[in-house]
RNA sequence: GGAGAGGUGGCAGAGUGGUCGAAUGUACCUGACUCGAAAUCAGGCGUACUGAAAGGUACCGUGGGUUCGAAUCCCACCCUCUCCGCCA
């Protein structure tokens, strides 16, 4: 959420800066409810003042025995209006609210500005690209061989977008999200979590997945009671854990990685990314998330940044880094890097990790706090990325490390995890 | 799932219709005393909105209701604790 100040004092700059992303905003209704809010609340904390003092002299007269009918006949007279008023101010502030909620959070200044992916720009390549001297398979292909993959009886028991891993390619799968979890908390300084994989909705809409992106979460209704939903990223229950919170601030940054599995219903998504493991409703991710002072979050930014590179990394996965342009990004965003690793088969760089920073937007929702030096309590600055997305790293290993036979090398960084295992091959 | 108790300021804990945004204790901050500290004493000490300020308004789990007036009464919901049952 913007800060409303900000869009009451500034208007202009709000609307241009949101213009960058794309899509306009009508701000006309915004400015109308505004204008009506602020006489109307005016008014109405007026004749609630006049009520209260009121109300406070029928309590002393009565308090002294005497006669209050006069007093109260005047504070009845009171009791249409004021109803009234606060009723229809209610309703304004609800209005104002929804308005506001729906607002994604504003480009950060140095975020290039575009309209969509094609804007987005490279800033830097790491890695060399395997080359192969036999037709290269892509990881469904790979799997199948390995008889590790299979997505037919995964449909059978759920439906399309579903996977079982068997054999060394499950281990594998798992070794990568141990890597992962070891790595960042021995290196990089991360405090490991293990969180609820059902949140509430009080939860999704503090880091903003909701009220505007509900079709893509899957929801799980508990009769009388409101629903709770599956997690579409461990970001959420994470980055939550300071929601109604003030943190001391030498407890600050507060880092944490969780490794979750993560439930996406890739509403409107149909068509895409059918085939493997790319685009999935089940995937498993290691989070990091950070909680930070104001001042310490861009370069939080770029060193949460580099623990995701450091994964592909150790890995030996060729990727570049790209910064999102302001049309590209996502609702709660101010600035994202995304990690696109190289998939040989489909002779490109697809999306493995997203780390953005989020300014006060999701803190705002959250009221996540902390004392400040004055000793008041401020709004923290969020950030998270993907450390990194398990499944498509799984994808990335298989076809990067792919050999003649069919089978799959195991990196170095990872045989220590795979029982020493060096290759995975299809009689293993 | 059954029965009971309870949700108040950083924490503890009073407050069952009226000068209550809320006693008291504790923690914390400032000052005095001290060479310094402890102890003691004095003062301060929730959040948000609004206002130049004085001040005003809202908030006692959440949402409704009753009333001139609600932390206090009524209804619904959420959560916590205790006991019983069941269970990985």
């Amino acid at each position: 959420m913007l800060d409303i100040q900000l869009l009451r004092t500034q208007p202009e700059e709000v609307v241009q800066r949101l213009a960058t992303r794309g899509g306009d905003i009508d701000f006309a209704p915004f400015h109308a409810l505004e204008a009506e809010r602020k006489t109307l609340q005016q008014r109405t904390q007026d004749l609630q003042a006049q009520r209260n003092s009121l109300s406070k002299q029928i309590g002393m007269l009565k308090g002294k025995g005497e006669d209050a009918s006069a007093v109260m006949a005047e504070v009845g007279q009171l009791g249409d209006e004021l109803k009234a008023s606060e009723a229809r101010l209610s309703v304004l502030l609800e209005d104002i609210n929804r308005f506001t909620s729906a607002l994604p959070n504003l480009p950060g200044a140095d975020v290039p500005v575009g309209a969509d992916e094609n804007d987005n720009v490279e800033i830097k390549r790491w890695g060399t690209m395997p080359s192969f001297d036999f037709e290269v398979k892509d990881h469904v292909d790979i799997g199948a061989g390995l008889n590790g993959m299979d997505f037919e009886t995964a449909t059978k028991l759920t439906g399309s977008r579903f996977v079982i891993l068997q054999g060394p390619v499950a281990r594998l799968h798992r070794a990568l999200a141990q890597f992962m979890l070891d790595t960042h908390t021995a290196e990089h300084g991360y405090t490991e979590l293990y969180a609820p994989y059902m949140v509430n909705s009080a939860s999704l809409y503090g880091t903003g997945q909701l009220p505007k992106f509900a079709e893509d979460l899957f929801q799980i209704p508990r009769g009388e009671s409101e629903p709770y939903y599956l997690i579409p990223t461990a970001e959420v229950p994470v980055t939550n854990f300071v929601r109604d919170t003030i943190t001391p601030a030498e407890q600050l940054p507060l880092k944490w990685v969780c490794h979750t599995p993560c439930f996406r219903s890739e509403a409107g998504s149909g068509g895409r990314d059918t085939r493997g493991m790319i685009r999935q409703h089940q995937f498993d991710k290691v989070e990091l998330v950070q909680i930070v002072t104001p001042e310490a979050a861009a370069e939080a930014h770029e060193a949460l940044t580099r623990h995701a590179e450091t994964m592909l990394e150790k890995l030996g996965l060729p990727y570049r880094r790209i910064v999102l342009c302001t049309g590209d990004m996502g609702f709660s965003a101010e600035k994202t890097y995304d990690l696109e690793v190289w998939l040989p088969a489909q002779n490109t760089y697809r999306e493995i990790s997203s780390c953005s920073s989020f300014g006060s937007f999701q803190a705002r929702r959250m009221q996540a706090r902390f004392r400040n030096a004055q000793g008041k309590p401020e709004l923290a600055h969020t950030l998270n990325g993907s450390g990194l997305a398990v499944g498509r790293t799984l994808v990335a290993i298989l076809e990067n490390y792919q050999q003649a036979d069919g089978s799959v090398r195991v990196p170095e960084a990872l045989q220590s995890y795979m029982g020493g295992l060096k290759v995975i091959s299809a009689q293993a």
